[in-house]
DNA sequence: CAAATATAATTAACACTGTTAATATTTAAA
DNA sequence: TTTAAATATTAACAGTGTTAATTATATTTG
């Protein structure tokens, strides 16, 4: 009796040990970016040996997948309320707002989730995973794509092509931004009036190609 | 009259040590990825001491933007050749395929221009410089979705606008490409029948959009 | 309860990284 | 030839991820 007890006690143990190395990394992440995850820095905050944490995590892309996977646990949720949208082109937009809102709101999530090679890398790497979380964000917005196709959007083009489409797009102006590209061709190339442009305004533009597309 | 020639012996030196710093980081570059470009590295390929490439670069951030410069002049070399197509709309269609061959060709290159942040970081810092490489390559653009809009194209919508727009998706499909994303959505979310899509795939879809914009 | 055995955590070490200060060497000027 | 300047080097600092060997702590067995 008291053997279960004390041994389900080493297993919280081990698994609350588990979670606050991912705790620990996460306030690092989002208080000093990315390079302030350091094995040595996660193991002093915790108090407790560098190396202890290899015996949580097989390595620090290990960690980092980990931080990467609630990023899209996060994304996800803001998707989930989104489904109550009836018509499927404002349902549309809302996601495509939600993106963008996300992507600035958490800019080291979205470096992580969608322009830093090693996470996925990770993910190549230990093939046993197949990785729903990524493939679910994407299945949703083929669900919303199909509907406007069912609505008499995007008659002439391939659902799987649009659905490509339309990420590839906010996904290219969301990175240009983190990554201060955008703010630099707009400070250099463009003309005084529209030096105010916001990603939102950017987003503008998408909306009205979309919607000539009916 | 010999101090003279001493004397620009010396400097023709200096610049020839510049130069082959920056030639072996680029072989490293190139053969082995960015992490392969260490000043250790680059020093022992040379023969001299780490510490003398400080006394040529000002530290790494240097090194890698001289790097980052090369590429643009790259990309820009592609550009120029194409200003013959006189049809805006096919020049606009081959640019748009010159820059995804070159982010396929050049891997590494594009990931050093469009994504990594150190190089952009680097040019703030030292705001001496203005960076023109990076506003001709969009500049060229410009001109040529101008020369669109002039044939009837993309009336509806502002110029730098659109530019950034197609900027935007060539960019977020480019990206999504060399990060790995693009084969790993195609791998799960598409189906079998459209499982060979490839970036210039991705591309037809732009052009069949922005066609539709006459 | 004590000894043997797993489990967990630690210390020490390796091979790297960028970068700076102090020192030595080589070259140009007085 | 001595002095001054430019150039290059060594030594060192403060980090990094990671592994092997060792110690401490529980758990199970005799």
């Amino acid at each position: 009796m008291s053997t279960i007890s004390t041994k389900d006690k080493r297993l919280k143990h081990k698994e609350d040990l588990r979670k606050k190395i991912l705790e620990v990394a996460k306030a690092l992440f989002l208080k000093h970016g990315y390079d302030a995850v350091s094995i040595r820095k996660i193991a002093e905050k915790i108090a407790i040996s560098p190396t202890t944490i290899y015996l949580y995590y097989k390595d620090k892309g290990d960690v980092i997948y980990a931080l990467h996977q609630e990023g899209f646990k996060m994304l996800s949720a803001q998707f989930v309320v989104l489904a109550s949208v009836e018509e499927p082109f404002e349902r549309l937009k809302a996601m495509g707002r939600s993106y963008i809102r996300f992507a600035l709101e958490n800019p080291d999530f979205y470096e992580l989730m969608f322009i830093m090679r090693d996470p996925i890398n990770f993910i190549d790497k230990d093939c046993s995973k197949e990785w729903e979380e990524g493939g679910q964000a994407f299945e949703s917005l083929l669900n919303t794509v199909e509907d406007c196709k069912s609505h008499g959007y995007f008659s002439q083009i391939d659902l799987h092509h649009m659905a490509l489409y339309i990420w590839s797009t906010i996904h290219g102006m969301c990175s240009l931004k983190l990554q201060g590209h955008l703010d630099h061709v707009v400070k250099t190339n463009f003309p005084e009036a529209e030096k105010d442009l916001t990603l939102e305004g950017a987003f503008d533009t998408l909306v009205l190609i979309l919607k000539s597309l009916k």
